[in-house]
DNA sequence: AATTAGCACTCTGCCTGATCGAGTGCTAAT
DNA sequence: ATTAGCACTCGATCAGGCAGAGTGCTAATT
């Protein structure tokens, strides 16, 4: 099926989804044909239409209209055709201003992000940031919030802060949480949550056969805190953008169908989990990704991160028939100057 | 205009509101006619619903189709015709799980009520927390963050934490942190955050004749931290739910001004506004409502407090063509659960 | 052998006119 | 004051016709 391409048939199909993709519409011979570097009429552009459609890259919607890539079809241009643009310099200029004045912290700078990117791009865009847990811990304080209920402030490597609030019964004195509180900095700091969580319960194994109660207090409400792990942040900027799709404000199931994503929490978190890891572009188109029951939608997603390790994902989300080669250098880009603004904190 | 209606024009536009509520229709005198419960023939509905258009409470979309309510045929409906259905007893029950275990966190409280409402009522609902500046400050805590940053946690009576970076060149050690930190608390707590801005000012002029460093850098950094005054939060559950509004689907247009709506803060604010301070129930209907723009939407919403002061509001969102009679009650008990449930903190 | 001109064919989009039905307003009868 | 009757209006729906875009196939051309 998805067989290597002879020049021509690369051209054409090219010209295809290049058109298709201005267009929103079937593409015909004749069009085609007038685009094509080398000279051919449209009878012969036919024939290779034709072949493309066998190979599965192009379909026709019905008899005698023109024609329009396949997913496949625009899974191979992306793969080999794709000619990717430079990033205009505006765009650029534009992006750096993340790193603008009043930004302190670091989930302001990733909120940031996304809103201009979801601006440049006139997409819908997702950030994610799920991997506090590889930051290490820069320090955690216990503080009192009401005679019942005590906040656990933790401030990670970076910029990031997080609080918890954990219920317990009533009866510990100032002093004693603030000695709590200074076994639990010795005991996390340099750690991450996660290495903390396991530290934990390695030293309430031990502990049993100690006294020390504070001690214990402390192992007990860290272990409280730590519980269930934090499933990520997810932000959405520019849903409205979806709007300016054609095929989106033509079938109001495909609306709902997005729209309805977009408020499930972990159903971004899927769509966006496998760049999470690596560094380069992800690009899934229709059905490729891997939330069933959104065939129509492709995604555009990288992975940034923070000094070493990787913090989260940011990638636009929109039609199949996206600009690729316009989408592509902006996440791209945009992750990178994530990362490097995120390095220096 | 606006006169009162006698008893048989009341009728008549309750039942035109309530039919058109349902069908999304023009309503026709025959409809009416076999509705009323004084029988009445289609030609003399048809009279009383052309004195009806006349005073301005119903029109025709053009001749020869039923009619559909004005805006102001709407508002006279819910001031005066409206019959308030008693709210179903399982809608209560499922609203009372917002009490439900895990939930800790206040604002994890709102939120859980926001979306159970806007399930429960298909439409979007909005959530605002705006006030709490409100309520009195519990504790206040400064924490290094890294060399140049240090981390303001505020926990506010009632359960609310809030935290803030500033920025300050290095050089505090952690005891002179410390001693800062005592200081404050010392100021700040049981009063808040805008009297404690107050507070600071009046200070700092004081200290000028005064030479306590530390006490110097207090109060800078508390002001800092508390420059800019915090806008409150916002969050919207049910978004998809506009599509369930054929008004909506139909024309686009009105679709793409309602989500852009939804992503700019301040509008969102502004449409809320009015609902924080009463504890009335406010219903806005169409061109009522506070932003232009938003002709086709209305805002049925109202506050809710922490004991004696106004937290924020709660709102529904949609079609001027909404089901009052059922939707009002439910905002209306959504809010007074939400204060219950948030007294007790 | 590859390309292309020519042609018949198909399908969509759009316009037109006809018909139907719902609903109205007016008038005259009750 | 109410209502029956009637003419009228307008939107929705459907069929028919036409134009245009595009195709596939075949036969001619290079």
């Amino acid at each position: 099926m998805t067989a290597v391409l002879d020049d021509r048939g690369a051209q054409v199909l090219r010209l295809v989804v290049e058109d298709y993709i201005e267009t929103a519409e079937p593409v015909g011979s004749r069009t085609i044909s007038k685009k094509m570097s080398q000279a051919l009429s449209p009878a012969t552009i036919r024939n290779i239409m034709a072949d493309l459609e066998e190979m599965g890259y192009l379909c026709q919607p019905h008899t005698s209209a023109g024609r329009i890539p396949t997913g496949t079809g625009f899974r191979y241009y992306v793969n080999y055709l794709l000619a990717r643009r430079q990033l205009a310099s505006s765009d650029r200029d534009l992006l750096q201003k993340v790193t603008g004045e009043g930004v302190v912290g670091a989930d302001e700078v990733v909120r940031h992000a996304s809103r201009l990117l979801s601006n440049l791009s006139r997409h819908a865009c997702v950030v994610v940031i799920s991997r506090f847990s590889h930051q290490a811990l820069r320090s955690i304080s216990l503080l009192r919030a009401s005679t019942d209920k005590i906040l656990l402030v933790a401030v990670l490597q970076g910029g990031w802060v997080q609080h918890r609030l954990i219920e317990d019964e009533p009866g510990l004195a100032t002093d004693e949480l603030e000695k709590i509180n200074s076994y639990l900095n010795e005991m996390a700091v340099g750690l991450t949550l996660p290495q903390l969580r396991m530290r934990i319960m390695n030293e309430m194994r031990k502990e049993k056969a100690r006294y020390d109660r504070l001690m214990r207090k402390a192992l007990m409400l860290g272990s409280k805190a730590l519980a269930e792990s934090h499933p990520g942040e997810v932000y959405i900027e520019g849903r409205a953008n979806i709007l300016e799709q054609p095929e989106f404000v033509e079938d109001v199931q495909k609306l709902k169908r997005i729209l309805h994503a977009f408020e499930e929490k972990n159903v971004i978190l899927r769509l966006l989990d496998s760049a999470l890891e690596s560094e380069a572009i992800q690009v899934s188109i229709g059905t490729e990704n891997p939330v069933e029951g959104l065939p129509d939608i492709s995604v555009v997603s990288s992975g940034y991160h923070q000094g070493e390790s990787a913090m989260g994902s940011i990638g636009l989300i929109g039609p199949v028939r996206m600009d690729y080669s316009r989408v592509i250098p902006l996440v791209e880009y945009t992750a990178s100057l994530l990362s490097s603004i995120l390095e220096h904190r």
